[in-house]
DNA sequence: CTGTTAGCGCATTCAT
DNA sequence: ATGAATGCGCTAACAG
């Protein structure tokens, strides 16, 4: 309500040098109420805290960090915010209150600028002074020797030096595949993920494993690139689906991919799953509102972020812990998967 | 690959002043290389730059935005990470791509410290310094007077003194409402929200306006508080379906809401939609994965943050631009309503 | 108990 | 074209 008295009138920002102006005492002596430091008269940290407090002062993060180590910050490193983080971001969120640290998320890919190399960048401009500890949403390069503890989340080079969490992608999409052959598909199309990512590589190692542990040979021609984006894989699925002998079933290396093919399907009047049945893989929200609601791979994408929380303050704690977290998959079966054709159109 | 050739053994952060000493020049030297300012020979400038990649070195954020004012960081300042404030951060995130802003997401609640004032202590310890300007979501106070632009989305308080940018609650409870007389529906409920926030008021104020218009009464037994919480919804819902003369359709104040009350429906034996309609508000990604999926007053989440950042740049540029936007909301119909049974139980 | 003196890493005058 | 000096807001040693 009440405007604050006595701050500079040019600048907006209170800064601690007001508050030691008006209470008439020396900087380092604010700072130490503050901080709740001792060796200060009582009478006196009564008549700085009403300055703090009528002027409605805060330290400033910045310069905190930038004097003193620790922050009480944990910082989140993402590319952006897509569904797949955000998610990730609820697990952390949920995970981080009541451990008395704050969070700050980072979106350090400056777009146009594609280097790969956006959480070094980030790590670098955010670490030593404002964060304490970070959690990097799939790093694409290793980030090792860092000066501040980091946890990788589903690192897309595989588990390295650092500590990582993913969940198990190879067995994900054993699960998937299976599932399409329990319902009688023989032929099983693959929409690969980019194949610069690890994660990529296992789900396509866990499909053909699949395959070829239900008796069946996997056609090449139907593992296909889709990039796991979503009209790229809607362009590969029309090729893929107007073909001679198409695939009963596809299984795309992640949601987007998944939903890439769907619109395909719905465009060329095949009925899903009455024609074709569709797995996705990760099961972000959106998997559910598709239409006929995604068959999909669950990862446990909140408890990957509430563990990656965990490992992190263990190693703020100077405790070393494990190095790697695997969690396992679900398979969540909707309505965009169904029993195969009775007789396979060709 | 290669590790930094020259860095200081102890730390682990390499700082301007490294880049100096391997280079062999003064450190004001190094920062001019890097902001590309004039004033350098061009083989020094080649010089450094080769230094800076080799030992990596980035700005520190911090270190820089204590003493130039701009950083070409937009900060965005949320309780905690959860569904609605998260899709507000992918609209916002995608409609900073291309900008050359990055993006700061801080969640200032320090649980415990349930204090209403975390949006003036997280924009007090951000502003001044890290960031250019802040996106503030659902503020419970106002942040007039700040010293860096700020815009309020879907503020608890109303329109105020500064930028705002919210849908329409009022007229998206009309909508609700308007859909379940239409279905034939009446006695309908209406599960308040937090009765100190604008949001909630203004839903309960569209519900009483329609019911009005539709000619009905508003039976004020039949208005209740659900917090905008599941769990308290689901034991609100419970009394109010257990009692004589129930309702035969439900408009919960948000879709957490609603969700308790198809819990309690569910418990109760109550059929969704044939016994008892149910209609939220917000249609965040979960709502769609309820069963049966949820009909809800969709708030256009992602352009909410798309449209607050363009203001936010606006202002950013000096242009002062419209103060309050508000945005319409869309009726979502899914699966959890429909007519009202024939005869109402009593 | 309090104030003075140093920096933290960087950018900006102003000299040279 | 380059470097020495200064200050951003704050905290950690010390000195008084």
């Amino acid at each position: 309500m009440e405007t604050a008295v006595g701050a500079r009138p040019g600048s907006g920002r209170v800064t601690i040098a007001d508050v030691a102006r008006v209470a008439g005492v020396s900087i380092p002596t604010v700072s130490k109420v503050i901080n709740q430091r001792d060796g200060v008269a009582p009478a006196t940290i009564v008549r700085v805290q009403e300055v703090v407090d009528q002027l409605g002062y805060e330290t400033s993060l910045v310069a905190r960090s930038l004097r003193s180590s620790r922050t009480g910050v944990v910082g989140i490193l993402v590319p952006e915010f897509e569904p797949f983080s955000t998610e990730l971001l609820r697990g952390i969120s949920s995970a981080t209150t009541g451990t008395g640290y704050e969070l700050l998320a980072y979106a350090g890919l400056v777009t146009g600028t594609d280097q790969p190399g956006w959480e070094r960048r980030s790590l670098s401009r955010l670490s030593g002074t404002l964060i304490d500890g970070a959690i990097v949403v799939t790093p694409t390069t290793a980030l090792s020797s860092s000066p501040i503890p980091v946890v990788a989340i589903d690192p897309h080079t595989g588990p390295e030096g650092h500590a990582t969490i993913d969940s198990d992608n190879e067995a994900g999409a054993v699960q998937a595949v299976e599932h399409l052959v329990a319902l009688g598909h023989t032929r099983i199309a693959h929409l690969r993920g980019r194949p610069d990512l690890a994660s990529a590589q296992l789900r396509e190692a866990g499909y053909r494993r699949a395959v070829a542990a239900a008796g069946l040979t996997v056609d090449e021609a139907l593992v296909r690139d889709g990039g796991y984006q979503e009209d790229q894989s809607a362009a590969v699925a029309r090729d893929l689906l107007t073909g001679p002998d198409r695939p009963s079933a596809v299984f795309a290396a992640n949601d987007s991919s998944a939903v890439g093919v769907l619109r395909t399907a719905a465009e060329l009047g095949l009925g899903v799953p009455s024609d074709l049945s569709v797995v996705g893989f990760d099961d972000v929200p959106q998997a559910s509102m598709t239409t006929p609601p995604l068959t999909t791979v669950a990862q446990p994408l909140t408890e990957l972020g509430s563990r990656a929380v965990e490992m992190l303050l263990r190693m703020l704690r100077g405790d070393p812990g494990s190095a790697h977290v695997r969690l396992a998959t679900t398979l969540r079966v909707r309505q965009s998967t169904g029993p195969a054709p009775a007789v396979v159109p060709r």
